[in-house]
DNA sequence: AATGATTCTTTATGCCGTAAAGTATCGACT
DNA sequence: AGTCGATACTTTACGGCATAAAGAATCATT
């Protein structure tokens, strides 16, 4: 399920997210046993580990509710959708050092959004067109652009820019966290899955690699990065870094004025 | 919803995917009124519609059975939209002409892409981290590899420029498509929406600008590509082919050999 | 005429988000 | 002290989903 953020009436989710210490007066009825922090917690605890398809029902029983005792706090499945996205945000930092210059800080920042996801597979779920709005969000791509911004490119050329940086971190770090949540969901290990399907594959098509002579190709020029980490993982990596790189040279290229070809 | 390509009988999904001209024998029993082809064609229809939330009752009542009736053909709706993937594959060009380089081509494959993902924005849904392995999703990459390894760089490097050249356009489509779809539920323009929510959130945090400076200097510095199209299309666009070019540039660097920095 | 394979429908199971209604608990006011 | 209304939470119910299981209908074969 990819969600798309923000259904509901437009000023409550924005109320939630932005929301301050709420400074309540004393109101009658029975005590809050929850709060919207417990429960947008309780939702970040079971997407982390059951992935998107979390449901209210699990999130409630987290709690030792029923699932419907949470809207009493959240309009809907979708704003909390919201609330958790814009909270685990909080764990990337607002700011980088720029003392060694824009590249690093860059690079410094596609990786924490790398283990970022890494830890949140969830996120990546949560629909991108339609920011959800809220003030982690702002500061983690407030923090990429004032590292471009040093660069001293246009604001017109960098929007180009942070985009493909986004889009690039994202994708790549997609493929490994569906890979794991996949994995993890039928208790397939990555190797066994791809052993399993490239076998029958072959034996369907034993003509494989010739009909695709270059995807053999690009598959066959390797070395180890860590043979600690498993196969997939490996592959992931190598590829973020050497993608990552290139990435960065095309701005690198920007930046020094030599470029624009259309 | 996202969808783990593959979950069933490896064996099962990847004989349907490359399945042949199966000639039947003479059978027993009623003659069938459908065939795999048909809901493949009926669900891609469907998908195009209502997106990837589309349901297996959906596509039965489209061919005028029940949902049950797709199970003879077709394991589960996870293999169906395997199929329906790998179907709508078939659409794009399986080479590309590269007597004036490999940048156009590389350009040519990756609008390709774009309008294609316009066109079926439920694709984007379908996890890319363990590939459907059908033939079409295949000559596709292929298609890309062959302009790529035309650079003469090697593919230890390459498997790192197809996955950022791939994420990017993903991601890049993914933001409109997305933006549409959402759009499109709702029945509330991308105007609309922008407009209800940046008024409300404006109003919560009057600091915004200053809160997020980078932001709001990005932002800020535009001009009109089609006044023609909406608002957010257009930025889709411009940022789009701006994108792409910086990543473009990088890989021209990598073939320059002039690069390589960590 | 009987058998068994095949197509398709019906029915049922167990999920899901959430609407509606009911119960229990409290502060504030008469 | 007693009542009222707001609040927290549960119970029940509805309509959706994928799909398992069983049954009905149709055909080639024996």
């Amino acid at each position: 399920m990819v969600v798309y953020a923000g259904q509901g009436d437009p000023r409550r989710s924005i109320e939630l997210l932005w929301r301050g210490s709420v400074a309540e007066g004393v109101r009658p009825g029975p005590k809050p046993g929850l709060s919207v922090d417990a429960i947008v917690d309780a939702g970040i605890a079971v997407a982390d580990e059951h992935g998107m398809a979390f449901s209210m029902r699990a999130v409630g029983e987290r709690l030792g509710r029923t699932a419907m005792a949470l809207y009493t706090y959240v309009p809907g499945k979708n704003e909390l959708i919201d609330l958790m996205y814009d909270r685990t945000m909080a764990e990337l930092p607002s700011s980088y050092s720029l003392e060694d210059g824009w590249r690093p800080a860059v690079t410094q920042w596609a990786h924490d959004m790398w283990e970022f996801y890494g830890r949140h597979p969830w996120v990546l779920q949560v629909s991108q067109a339609r920011p959800v709005l809220g003030p982690h969000e702002f500061a983690v791509i407030e923090a990429l652009a004032r590292i471009l911004v040093s660069t001293g490119l246009p604001g017109r050329q960098l929007r180009g820019i942070v985009g493909a940086i986004n889009y690039f971190v994202r994708g790549a770090a997609q493929t490994v966290a569906e890979a794991r949540a996949a994995g993890g969901e039928t208790g397939e290990a990555d190797e066994e899955w791809w052993y399993a399907r490239s076998a029958v594959l072959l034996e369907i098509e034993p003509e494989l690699e010739k009909k695709f002579p270059m995807l053999h190709l690009l598959e066959n020029d390797r070395e180890p990065v860590d043979p600690e980490l498993p196969y997939l993982e490996n592959d992931a990596v190598e590829n973020f870094r050497g993608g990552l790189r290139v990435l960065l040279d095309g701005v690198e290229g920007a930046v020094g004025g030599a470029v624009a070809k259309p």
